[in-house]
RNA sequence: GGGCCCAUAGCUCAGUUGGAUAGAGCGUCGGACUACGAAUCCGAAGGCCGCAGGUUCGAAUCCUGCUGGGCCCGCCA
């Protein structure tokens, strides 16, 4: 199973979930294609202390928008996105009550926002990605049922939990202010599968941690029989990586977490600054729409995914050469060109097949044949980028065999032989490179738009 | 202070169980269409593969140290 994206909801998704949304989505379907069974499963944090403080500004917001009833203010440390109002209005429109209580309707509330968010700002961008997951797993449920608790009796019939007193961190400076609380908490003993110190389960009030519902989480998992777990994060999380594969590992399976460095948005080489909490962000929307979600893909995959990516909205919005994705989409066409060109089915004919003697030939028909092994080598390291490569030296390769032999040894020519071969290698070099593109995710055009006009270019 | 990741051409990056002369794109310069799509192609220039040691017949690749950059280091979620 492959979790990923796995975005709260909170507020809109921004430029980093988009690259974890595709590498978690590119690396699914390439264990898709080398023969997994593989389900994708977008774990939504619906419980805890944010989904309060959402609860708490959609009502603030509400009672601005709605004439007549005492203001509710919003609090610094609520959302202060513009998108709130739009929650607001929808909860309005559904008949939210903002006159009432912040106490008394704060559940619904909560329940609303996330639902309208999910619904409406997260599932539709997944949608615009063309990312389908076959699970939407909700935290809440795991505190509704108390399957925490199953969890955590799991780790302490194994010996694996006990009451300390945890060190403070080392080496960091402390906020004076703060006291530091010495009370015994129940935790689960990482460090015996190589964590740096052991992890807390239950904070001094008696609530569960955020861990412990991950614990819970991914106990579910290895109990609906998934055998191995592949969870794709932002670097942002890389220190949570060893207590989760401890904790994993104790429960019994094993989990491989792929870390994706993240995103830095330029424009006009400024740096964009991306925060939920603030107003101005880049969502994965706007880029979505001006880039698009074909050439979004490949530039997320342009890099390895422990590179920081620097991304430019203005070069992603550009729709012409400089960006990657028309020149391997202009292979494709091209060889859907000739092929309608040719005329015939394309016929495979063993003796035929000898016509094809140039060093270019046998070099495309080896890359052709290598697609599978490339397919079964990104899957087994989890690295998708190696499909864009693979896709840009193909069609270069191609490329250069035409424009070659464009005027000596043409794919169509009155040699029957070759012109058989060659309409066969032609087509199957467009089946790998659609059958590549699938695994990306990217569509595959027979045609490509007529260039645009000159002169009309604004300098 | 500690952990993880990164450092390869002017710029952005590939190079994956260690293998021959380290590759591509962009940019620069110079070329190629009377015929299958010139959104393409060909050529040139451009390298102490961050630094210093080590392992090896052989290192961009593995080990150690150093330098520089990114992310992280709460009983938050």
């Amino acid at each position: 199973m492959v979790e990923f994206v796995s975005a709260n909801p909170t507020g809109p998704m921004h430029v980093g979930h988009g690259r974890g949304a595709v590498i978690g989505d590119v690396i699914a379907n390439l264990l898709d294609w080398a023969g997994y069974e593989v389900a994708r499963e977008f774990y939504i944090n619906d419980a805890g202390g944010q989904v309060w403080r959402l609860a708490h500004a959609v009502l603030a917001r509400a009672t601005e928008l709605k004439p007549g009833v005492p203001r509710v203010a919003l609090d610094p440390e609520d959302y202060q996105g513009e998108y709130v109002r739009d929650v607001a209005q929808a909860w309005l429109d559904a008949g939210g009550d903002p006159s009432r209580p912040f106490d008394e309707i704060r559940e619904p509330l909560r329940a609303f926002a996330t639902a309208w968010i999910l619904q409406n700002l997260i599932e539709q961008d997944l949608e615009l990605f063309g990312i389908r997951f076959d699970k939407f797993f909700s935290e809440k449920t795991l505190h509704d049922e108390r399957r925490l608790e199953a969890a955590v009796a799991l780790l302490d019939e194994k010996g694996l939990t006990a009451h300390e007193i945890l060190p403070p961190p080392k080496g960091m400076e402390r906020d004076p202010d703060e006291e530091l609380v010495e009370k015994p908490l129940k935790v689960v003993k990482t460090t015996r599968f190589g964590d740096d110190r052991d992890r807390p389960l239950y904070k001094t009030n008696g609530e569960p941690t955020y861990f412990a519902a991950d614990v819970a989480y991914h106990f579910d998992k290895l109990s609906r029989g998934y055998t191995r777990l592949i969870n794709v994060w932002g670097a942002d999380h890389g220190g949570y990586v060893q207590r989760m594969k401890a904790v994993v590992q104790a429960m019994g399976g094993e989990l491989e977490i792929i870390l994706f460095q993240l995103v830095n948005l330029m424009k006009d080489g400024q740096p964009f600054r991306m925060s939920k909490r603030a107003a101005n962000f880049v969502t994965l929307r706007e880029l979505l729409e001006t880039a698009g979600s074909d050439a979004t893909r490949v530039f997320f995959l342009l890099r390895r995914g422990d590179m920081a990516l620097d991304f430019d909205v203005g070069l992603a919005q550009k729709r012409d050469n400089s960006n990657p994705v028309f020149y391997v989409q202009y292979g494709h066409a091209r060889c859907s060109a000739i092929l309608r060109k040719a005329g015939v089915d394309p016929r495979w004919d063993p003796e035929a097949m000898q016509a094809l003697q140039l060093p270019e030939e046998i070099d495309l028909i080896k890359r052709i044949l290598a697609l599978p092994e490339m397919i079964a080598a990104a899957a087994q390291s989890l690295e998708p980028h190696r499909v864009v490569f693979y896709l840009q030296e193909t069609i270069a390769s191609f490329h250069g065999y035409y424009t070659k032999y464009k005027k000596t040894e043409r794919v169509i020519s009155d040699d029957p032989r070759k012109t058989t071969a060659r309409v066969y290698l032609v087509w199957a070099l467009r089946q790998a490179l659609a059958n590549a593109l699938a695994v990306l995710g990217v569509s595959a055009p027979d045609r490509m738009e007529a260039p645009e006009a000159e002169g009309d270019e604004v300098a």
